[in-house]
DNA sequence: GATCCACACTTGAATGATTCAAGAAAAGCA
DNA sequence: TGCTTTTCTTGAATCATTCAAGTGTGGATC
């Protein structure tokens, strides 16, 4: 888990602007991986105390375009953050309580996978996700 | 391209009621792969005059539970339907157009993928997603 | 062919994630 | 410290999807 000064220093190597915003909101992402937008306002006005919905989305947003988050959305979700970022791995979806999880990716770079016959695509990324249960659905079951 | 007759037999070997909603969203499906719900409702309408879109969300819901449909929805889009299902192929997307296309999928079975690690899921579908540029979108940059 | 009832459709409103827009505040450079 | 650009706040809008309640219809049964 890196240290607030940590955080700092991966703001200013992305360029970016170092804030009271940011920093909440990359921390909350590096302790909650896959957690959604919702989640991480919660979490970031428990540190910071009344953040606006606007700002998180928008820092989300930069961070996310600077490669410091990986945004992910599996099919009937909201949007989820993780800052594993740069070796393409993948994901495993609960289908009953929606958890998620790190699958390993066995090349690490992108793209992973590539088909046959690509019908003149250039692709640049495999996004894999595995749909199943998680041990505690399973078991409920 | 199925024929109405055919679009009726495969809704009741389904054992779901042949309605005319029902006959126009599968055919529009099949007629447009990877349309929208939008796209779908329009068609239906251009075909049928004035249906509710309610109606059509609900057959799309019926028609992907009894697996006469599939739902796709990579990150950022809205719900897209396919009526090419049992062969778990996969899709690429286009990031500038959203343009979907087929991928054959090597295995043809699911879960054609699986991880070396499966952190005590059970996994039933492995979902790859291709992204890039289409070839239209790759000429005009 | 007529009757009936579960299921499908219509209507109208609500939900909720996300985005838009305009002004106030703050980061970081000079 | 002042200035400029970017970020954050505020408040509203958008839009896919869902909810709810009442009406209509497919198709099984008679």
């Amino acid at each position: 888990m890196p240290t607030t000064v940590e955080i700092e220093e991966l703001l200013r190597a992305a360029e970016l602007r170092v804030t009271r915003t940011r920093i909440a909101v990359l921390t909350a992402v590096h302790e909650q991986p896959h957690a959604d937008t919702h989640s991480l306002i919660e979490l970031v006005r428990g540190r910071l105390g009344e953040v606006s919905h606007q700002a998180v989305y928008d820092v989300l947003d930069a961070l996310t375009r600077a490669g410091l988050l990986r945004r992910i959305q599996p099919s009937r979700s909201v949007a989820r953050y993780e800052s594993r970022v740069g070796d393409n791995h993948h994901h495993i979806v609960c289908r009953s309580c929606g958890a998620v999880a790190d699958i390993d990716c066995a090349a690490g770079v992108a793209p992973c996978l590539l088909p046959a016959d690509d019908h003149g695509y250039s692709i640049d990324e495999a996004e894999v996700i595995y749909w199943g249960l998680c041990p505690t659905c399973t078991h409920a079951q």
